[in-house]
RNA sequence: GUCUUGUUAGCUCAGCUGGUAGAGCACGUCACUUUUAAUGAUGUGGCCGAUGGUUCGAAUCCAUCACAGGACACCA
């Protein structure tokens, strides 16, 4: 049934005809000896000689065909492996007796993985080629590849079959590759600041550490149920306890919430933690997390994101008040009011929810007239202690918190605050947000006592950042959907799964 | 969750105010030993996303559903 395409039946057909003169169409034994990159680079001289080859010389290569080209007794063929892509010149009358008529010109077509043999040389349009007087197929593709020049653009197709999108696009694997380099990069800025990479659950049965949504799951042989981890910071924050003083985790969080361009079901963050350090600490390593990546990736510092140029030389830093004033056009006589911020917000046509403290009107002020605007990097500081739940007061201003949250075009790229470490205050933190459930937020934090008790045997002064790698990764290589940046990103079953799920049901 | 746009051949897309479906690539056959999305000739290929409705007649109009894209809402 999955087969009953008729090109598929035509290519199974080839595979069999292949099979039956005595060639397996899913061959074993590769002697692949260099990539078309090595090759290419390697035989660059060949260009320069007179007779524009060298016979002396032998490689072979494998790769997939993505073009071919029969001109009779002769065709050219380019075939791409993951370094890149080669032309090779195949002849009747440099393989062996009746292969390249009744084999390769019958059997053989795009899509395949085949290996070849030969020599290099410099084509007459110029292009370094490979002269081939051995001819293999390694896989047989029995489903034709999407056409050749366009490819495949239709979204869907490219994420719900990513090998195709992979196969089609080289730019799309070449973004997965800088997100590969990212997390690389990531971990040894952090190793080599000495922090220790560690794993904590993804199993949580209290879903601590932000306001979301949890998936939930269910423990068969404990009888309980779980909840996908909604963030790792509280177990972090448990091992800073234990003694250890800079640890940093990358690894996926789960949020049972909407999709869309920024946001994914699953997606990457880093956590780390840094004690006897202070969130000014962390604006510090930060820039130099920037830097460093920069630096790394070869990227430029003048960074053009869509219609946008970044400059990521130009970190700012403003205290969250400041922001809705300066950068939001907020006048400044309101925004210490809870009364007059509903006003004004009601006047700018934003009802609010009932209820709201202060706190969490100054961020709604920010959410709809600061954050959209800040461009280049900034350091948003000195959030309200209503909104920051885990993040230590300000020694000087109890209401606001040692916090900050990092944007970058638009967009949150990191949450970053001096720990809150004292087990009275994080007590009465979490009956708050009790409270706050109690009123309908079904976002607000749990309690978790045990968390409660670990502080209680004291966390020395630290400072703790999380960072969205997903984010992160869109701005590096100016993509505008979080999908493009997930190898494989959440999709809804089509209907044909749904329906086989019910009748099982 | 709301609004909006889309879904036609393996892929990329046409198809006007309703009259039984079209191109390019791919594929089959033929020709071709230096091509670059090779070329020339010729041919095969479709339940027009699904289900209902309107109509003598629906890819086309209407409704519902499914999936996808975009915007908004929710959410760090």
């Amino acid at each position: 049934m999955i087969f009953e395409n008729k090109y598929i039946q035509q290519r199974i057909e080839k595979a069999n005809a292949l099979k039956d003169a005595g060639y397996n169409p899913y061959a074993n034994d590769s002697q692949r000896n260099t990539t078309i990159e090595k090759y290419l680079n390697v035989n660059s001289d060949v260009v320069e000689m007179e007779n524009k080859r060298d016979e002396n010389r032998h490689y072979i290569v494998s790769g997939r065909i993505k073009f071919l080209r029969i001109m009779g007794k002769a065709s050219f063929v380019k075939i791409e492996d993951e370094s890149g892509m080669l032309q090779i010149y195949v002849t009747r009358d440099n393989l062996h007796e009746g292969f390249y008529n009744t084999m390769f010109k019958k059997n053989i077509e795009v899509g395949d993985i085949i290996e070849v043999g030969g020599f290099p040389f410099v084509t007459g349009q110029g292009e370094l080629s490979l002269h081939v007087d051995s001819f293999k197929l390694l896989t047989k593709a029995i489903s034709p590849l999407p056409e050749k020049f366009h490819g495949v653009t239709d979204k869907e197709i490219r994420y719900r079959k990513r090998y195709l999108d992979l196969i089609m696009n080289a730019d799309v694997r070449k973004t997965f590759q800088t997100r590969s380099r990212v997390i690389s990069l990531t971990r040894r800025f952090f190793e080599d600041k000495g922090f220790l990479e560690v794993e904590t659950p993804m199993m949580h049965p209290i879903a601590g550490g932000a306001n979301a949504k949890p998936f939930v799951t269910h423990h068969n042989a404990l009888g309980v149920d779980r909840y996908l981890r909604i963030a790792p910071e509280l177990y972090l924050k448990r091992l800073i306890v234990g003694g250890f003083e800079a640890v940093f985790e990358i690894n996926r969080n789960f949020r049972n919430e909407g999709m869309d361009a920024t946001h994914n079901p699953e997606f990457t963050s880093i956590e780390f933690y840094w004690a006897y350090k202070t969130y000014k600490d962390l604006i510090e390593i930060t820039k130099e997390y920037f830097q460093y990546l920069f630096e790394h990736l070869d990227l430029p510092t003048l960074f053009p994101y869509g219609d946008l140029e970044i400059n990521f030389d130009n970190f700012q830093e403003i205290p969250l008040i400041k922001s809705l004033t300066t950068i939001g056009g907020v006048p400044a006589d309101i925004t210490k009011d809870k009364e007059k911020i509903i006003a004004y917000l009601n006047e700018k046509g934003i009802t609010v929810k009932p209820g709201m403290n202060l706190g969490q009107l100054q961020g709604e002020l920010f959410d709809e007239f600061v954050e959209e605007k800040l461009i280049d990097p900034t350091f948003i500081t000195e959030y309200p202690v209503e909104i920051s739940p885990l993040a230590r007061r300000s020694d000087e201003h109890p209401e606001i918190t040692e916090r900050f949250e990092l944007f970058i075009a638009g967009r949150e790229i990191a949450n970053a605050f001096s720990e809150l470490n004292d087990p009275i205050d994080q007590l009465s933190r979490f009956e708050g947000q009790m409270a706050a459930k109690e009123n309908g937020d079904d976002e607000a934090h749990e309690m978790d006592s045990d968390f409660v008790e670990a502080l209680s045997y004291g966390m020395a002064p630290t400072a703790g950042q999380g960072i969205g790698i997903d984010r992160l990764v869109m701005l590096l290589t100016n993509e505008h959907s979080i999908r493009d940046v997930l190898l494989f990103p959440a999709m809804k079953p089509v209907s044909q799964e749904i329906n086989e799920e019910d009748e099982e049901n």
